[in-house]
DNA sequence: TTGCCGAATGTCAGCGGCTGACATAATCTG
DNA sequence: CAGATTATGTCAGCCGCTGACATTCGGCAA
């Protein structure tokens, strides 16, 4: 976090002031590292593209590019990384009227569809992060990685959600079991979305995840057969 | 799998025989490199735990270790492995009138029930199969590598409920959608046994495990403020 | 401007995980 | 026992990753 949305050294109040030259040096190293990165990933595979590689296509050294990325996992999920970030900013700001499942489904959606229309190529794009998605999937070390990060991520909803509520998840087993269970949904539809290659841009994966969540209620009841 | 449960050579008549003597062989190497391993681990930390340790602690190269795993997680996760796939015997043969939720939940805990009850201590027993998640749980790449496992067991799930129920995974998405909730609620109770270590042995993970459950309900559904 | 401080980078050496290639030794089969 | 298989050892080497130290660069005040 404190890599991905770094403050100028000081006091707190000079949140809005223009970073110096050494910050935003910084800023453009980390991000020609993913751009790189990416570029080569797509286009040789994740496993057959070096530290090296990338390192010396933005002209660093090797060492520089572990002090910006603890490994080579992360600057493969340094664009997912900022897209849970907002999800996350989205669910602080649900009306509380909401239940937590609404507010979750809602942030979910809301998040892929202003990511989606943020900036609709490029690097860093949602179209983007959806390859890499693909990527992800048949690459074991960086799927691990992927799904590690997801968990931490569910320690974060877990917060938001008890705090929201005003409960304290050590003793109401709630929140955790609903972030766990959301988590589990969202990773389904991604599942699913890489398997059949159907739906095309954020719209169809809105969609994909719309569809899963619909199944929710009737997956767990009762039986199934006709 | 295949070598987990190795065959003896030849047609798939044969299988009972015993295997001949460089398949057994085989089993006690394996074997005694899993042991070896958790003695390591648990003793001095899995980073700190080099294969070449491991390997020479049974008196057998380096090359050799990994000719049996595919890389230095695997070994750690040995034993749980072999208790997902007890779980997954158990799930097959759970009568056909119980809900595809109360089979699943079902069948976790006869899964532990069974394994506590069948050798209390040892290696690759559940004691230190629960020794083992605590480490899992601050062993990054080791976590990683077990979530990886955790979702092809999922695969699994989703195969084995959409056969009993009779219907295809691809058009129905609730096997897919259950089998999710079901492993992310699993894997919330494992957390939490992780974090407090309030319940002892497999009865109190037990209990755990039918908490989070209880908690499947009230998690989804309306408002939770009083 | 100058000069100093601290932060970012480069260089180098080295460990440990992991793999391919080839030789050797052990088992199996007839 | 002989020849085919298969497990193992050895060796060389790539690559991810880290610590230590030297060097350069940006920030800042005299």
């Amino acid at each position: 976090m404190a890599a991905r949305t770094p403050r100028p050294a000081g006091t707190p109040e000079d949140l809005g002031r223009t970073p110096g030259l050494r910050e935003r040096k910084k800023q453009q190293t980390r991000y020609a590292l993913v751009q790189a990165a990416h570029v080569l990933f797509l286009s040789q595979g994740f496993a057959r593209t070096t530290v090296d590689e990338i390192a010396s296509a933005v002209d660093v050294s090797q060492r520089t590019f572990f002090r910006y990325f603890a490994n080579k996992d992360e600057v493969a999920l340094a664009v997912m990384a900022d897209a849970e970030d907002y999800f996350i900013e989205c669910l602080r700001h649900r009306p509380a009227e909401e239940t937590p499942l609404q507010a979750l489904r809602a942030s979910i959606v809301k998040a892929w569809r202003d990511l989606g229309n943020a900036k609709a190529s490029g690097p860093g794009s949602i179209s983007s992060a959806l390859e890499l998605m693909r990527m992800i999937e048949d690459a074991p070390t960086l799927l691990a990685a992927h799904l590690r990060r997801v968990t931490e991520q569910e320690r974060i909803v877990v917060r938001v959600l008890a705090e929201r509520e005003g409960l304290d998840p050590r003793e109401d087993l709630r929140p955790t079991v609903l972030a766990a269970v959301f988590g589990s949904v969202l990773r389904a539809a991604h599942l699913s979305w890489t398997a059949d290659r159907e739906p095309e841009g954020p719209e169809g994966m809105i969609a994909l995840i719309e569809r899963h969540f619909d199944q929710l209620g009737p997956a767990l009841t009762g039986h199934w057969r006709a």
